[in-house]
DNA sequence: GCAGGTGATATCGTAAAATAGATCATTTGT
DNA sequence: ACAAATGATCTATTTTACGATATCACCTGC
């Protein structure tokens, strides 16, 4: 995997981690959200300064380690996760990992805007730990999408699938933060965490 | 300390572990010998697709590490060096080590090229494992220098200290390698161990 | 509807890195 | 004495990040 992606990634994650904006970051690393921007999406081969002052801004380090030692720098890294994505078995999170990549497939053959939205929301509840509580309104929306995969030409359900994700994130974005939590992400560029 | 500089130091230690001229890593890295010299010396702000490519020729990996985790990292690092420094404390390493700052306080007077010439021959003596029979060699080196120090009118003392570690060089340099092994420097960029 | 915040993009000008090439002094091996 | 290799340095040209600024579509709260 190209270093400069997998930087992207690890920026991006460090900073949605820490609830910052583009322009929020932009201002602590001295730097213009433009730039941010291109830098996350990996259409930028930025200067090592450049880097090391937006992963200050991050409480990050660059660092350059003998490839020997990665695996061991990795788990240091992992370890040091202040909690792991919301019980990484437990049925919600299974269930909204299902959903995601259904939705994911769904993206390769519909260019429908309804799904990319469907994408980033879902992508954006993986970063919460949501309450047990919502099991059921995630699996009925789960149940939604999968039936418009099998029936392409019923896009009530895939609208009906998208409004329940949004309101399901609004409803958690404004929850008080002590019950939510976000979660942070791992900060290590050596692999992403998605997989 | 600026993260520039490191990276030139560790870039420059790693490529003198294995042995690589600047003109060769210029060319597993695919980038101009006078670029190498550039980032090494002058600290150029250099891209990341730059330092990526040229860290991968020296079996080195980009990281970004949270902050909070730099020590643990740095103690893997350090524990991965194949062997410490010829068994840190011997007698024949410190005697080496006192000449070395002998040699940069002289350089701080005394601007004769012979200086900075001696500065470096010391320098290259501390990559390589001494046997101990030669004690006697670098301690007579050494006296020889402090009564330059000491005498700065006295050129022959400088001279015949610098020829002596010279030699003592050359004939390291041409030993059988089973004996002698290069020392396999660290390669970190958070800290240089040069203190 | 409207205001405010978000991230993605575009343009323009400047500064600096990157490349290619050559030269040079020094050092080492033959 | 001579040839080869080293690292530093110079010139000229191309490329590109970077900064400043603005715009855009999108979403959310009022």
């Amino acid at each position: 995997m190209d270093t400069l992606v997998e930087i992207a990634r690890t920026i991006k994650a460090a900073r949605e981690a820490k609830g910052l904006s583009q322009r929020a970051l932009a201002k602590l690393a001295g730097v213009p959200q433009s730039h941010i921007s291109k830098i996350e999406n990996a259409g930028v081969d930025l200067r090592v300064s450049s880097l090391t002052e937006i992963a200050r801004a991050l409480d990050l380090e660059l660092a350059l380690v003998p490839r020997k030692t990665v695996p061991a720098v990795k788990s240091i890294v992992r370890s040091a996760r202040p909690v792991e994505a919301h019980q990484v078995g437990s049925a919600l999170a299974k269930e909204l990992k299902k959903m995601e990549s259904l939705a994911d497939q769904i993206a390769q053959q519909s260019a429908f805007k309804e799904v990319a939205q469907l994408q980033n929301r879902i992508h954006d509840l993986t970063r919460f730990e949501i309450p047990d509580s919502y099991f059921d309104s995630v699996a009925k929306m789960n149940r939604q999408l999968r039936e418009f995969y099998k029936e392409p030409d019923d896009f009530k359900r895939l609208v009906e699938s998208l409004d329940g994700v949004q309101q399901l994130r609004n409803e958690l974005a404004h929850s008080p933060a002590e019950q939510l939590r976000r979660i942070s992400r791992s900060a290590y560029s050596l692999e992403d965490d998605d997989g």
